[in-house]
RNA sequence: GGCCACGUGGCGGAGUGGUUACGCAUGGCUCUGCAAAAGCCCUUAUUCCGGUUCGAUUCCGGACGUGGCCUCCA
């Protein structure tokens, strides 16, 4: 099977052709955990999780390595630190915080269905890593040390700019930024910067400091990668400067002309049209999802639109995302095992087209529609969706409501007794009842059920 | 100002140089104590203006519109 992929580098759609065939290696910038995740974060989380579940398909789980990484050296970290921990060693307050933070994404990322990466590198378990780093681009002459600060000379490296097609002087003139004294050219970026006492820091041949952001990624995908590797993803808000720094630094440390084959960005999230941002106080958390839906549905909601397509987050289509994941959970059968390596041609082909998820999502209605319900669970299963069994999906509350299932069989029962004693106005009665509180009943062939509205 | 992306039916959302996927909603029918659910069936779209072409929604140019990046926001 062939799989293209958009290669913001070429701005094309190219065939993916791994490094090594046995070694397939990919990197994905993962959160900086200064707080909660949003919805925004898991954007990227889902997206490269259906990428890794395509890499493993094609090339098998053995020979394809995921790293995404967590950044823990951040100043929005550093204020919530001194806010929350104002008398106890900084490196020891930020590090309460970021467990607290890590331990939340993990929880809320399982929920949603993700594989876990096979390493998870943080900042400050490789700052040693990064000073490596900083000393060899000083002494290539691609890094000057200026008041305590060691910067990265732009000017060093010819190929700045090409990822995000832009060259220095298009850079300069759309910059808002003051530039610092301590910079030779505007678009210097930080190395090391130099910490007060009260900042969190490591001591390096520079003085007591920290590193700038983008040598992280640098240094851990050439700990665990080496210094060249497949994939490198995250959000498209990263392709400058993150990225393009990063393969500055990565190409100047290395001598390469490439850090990674393929640089991969999924698009933008909007909440009901509009930026998410702390001024609108529309920051949506997963966790806040989570208590209002199920997991699959807002796992299902991501993958409806094509991922380099900007996504509108809209209680609608979450809405329009649970009628189907219901009715796809009416047809499936919760006691039968399927083989994984026989998913059919034409779901797995819509995937390796660039990730056409909508597509793919397109071949589970025909599946549905032709009684191909064994299909429909393997494809379904493979996105990551109707895996939590019938029964779980159908009595599923949100966490927050105060709905009693066992009062519910009750008055259903009730009403059944009713309904054979043609007592309709008293069956009608504990109908409307239940709906007043959030509970709509169907009267089934069978039996009746209830779903919450 | 620079660079980039996008503009498809009531809504969401794909693909394609030649019958415009798919879903939701709407409408009709079946079923049903009623309602709902479920099943079946049907209708509606490629922003505008040029160009290339036998033929463009698709390729090229332009206009208009929307959005992103140029700030350590995924």
């Amino acid at each position: 099977m062939e799989l293209k992929l958009y290669n913001t580098l070429s701005k094309t759609k190219e065939l993916f052709v791994p490094i090594d065939k046995e070694d397939i290696r990919l990197y994905v910038c993962g959160p900086t955990v200064y707080d909660l995740a949003h919805i925004g974060n898991a954007r990227p989380v889902i997206v490269f999780d259906l990428l890794y579940r395509i890499l493993n398909n094609i090339f098998g789980k053995d020979n394809v390595t995921y790293i995404r990484n967590i950044t823990d050296v951040d100043d929005k970290i550093n204020n919530r630190a001194y806010a929350e921990y104002p008398n106890i060693f900084i490196n020891d307050a930020i590090n309460k915080i970021t467990a607290g933070v890590i331990k939340s994404f993990h929880e809320d990322i399982f929920s949603l269905g993700c594989l876990n990466p096979d390493f998870e590198p943080k900042a400050t378990e490789n700052i040693s890593e990064m000073q490596e780093i900083i000393l060899a681009l000083i002494k290539s002459k691609n890094a000057y040390v200026s008041e305590n600060h060691v910067l990265f000379d732009v000017t060093s490296y010819k190929n700045y700019g090409k990822l995000t097609n832009r060259t220095l002087k298009e850079m300069i003139s759309g910059s808002r930024i003051e530039v610092a004294t301590y910079k030779r050219h505007p678009l210097d970026f930080v190395l090391w910067k130099p910490s007060s006492e009260i900042e969190p820091g490591w001591m390096s041949p520079w003085g007591y400091g920290r590193p700038g952001w983008h040598l992280e990624c640098s240094a851990m995908s050439t700990k665990y990668f080496g210094s060249h590797f497949d994939i490198h993803g995250g959000g498209i808000d990263l392709i400058f400067p993150h990225h393009e720094n990063e393969i500055s630094q990565s190409c100047c440390f290395h001598k390469n002309d490439k850090m990674a084959n393929f640089f991969i960005h999924n698009g933008i999230l909007n909440i009901e049209g509009k930026k998410m941002s702390k001024s609108l106080g529309n920051i949506l958390k997963i966790k806040e999802l989570l208590n209002k839906w199920p997991s699959e549905v807002i796992r299902f909601n991501m993958l409806r639109t094509h991922y380099r397509q900007p996504i509108d987050w809209t209680e609608t289509s979450l809405k329009e995302s649970w009628l189907i994941l219901n009715k796809w959970y009416d047809v499936t059968e919760d006691q039968k095992i399927f083989d994984e390596n026989n998913i059919p041609y034409e779901f797995i082909e819509s995937l390796c087209d660039d990730l056409n998820s909508p597509l793919a999502i397109s071949k589970l209605h025909e599946f549905y529609k032709e009684g191909n319900y064994d299909d429909l669970r393997l494809c379904g299963n493979f996105l990551g969706l109707l895996k939590i069994g019938k029964k779980d999906w159908k009595n599923w509350i949100p966490s927050a409501s105060n709905i009693d299932v066992n009062q519910i069989e009750m008055l259903i029962t009730e009403r059944e007794e009713a309904r054979k004693n043609k007592d309709f106005a008293q069956s009608d009665k504990i109908r409307d009842n239940l709906i007043a509180k959030g509970i709509k009943l169907n009267d089934n062939k069978d039996k009746t059920t209830w779903e919450v509205l």
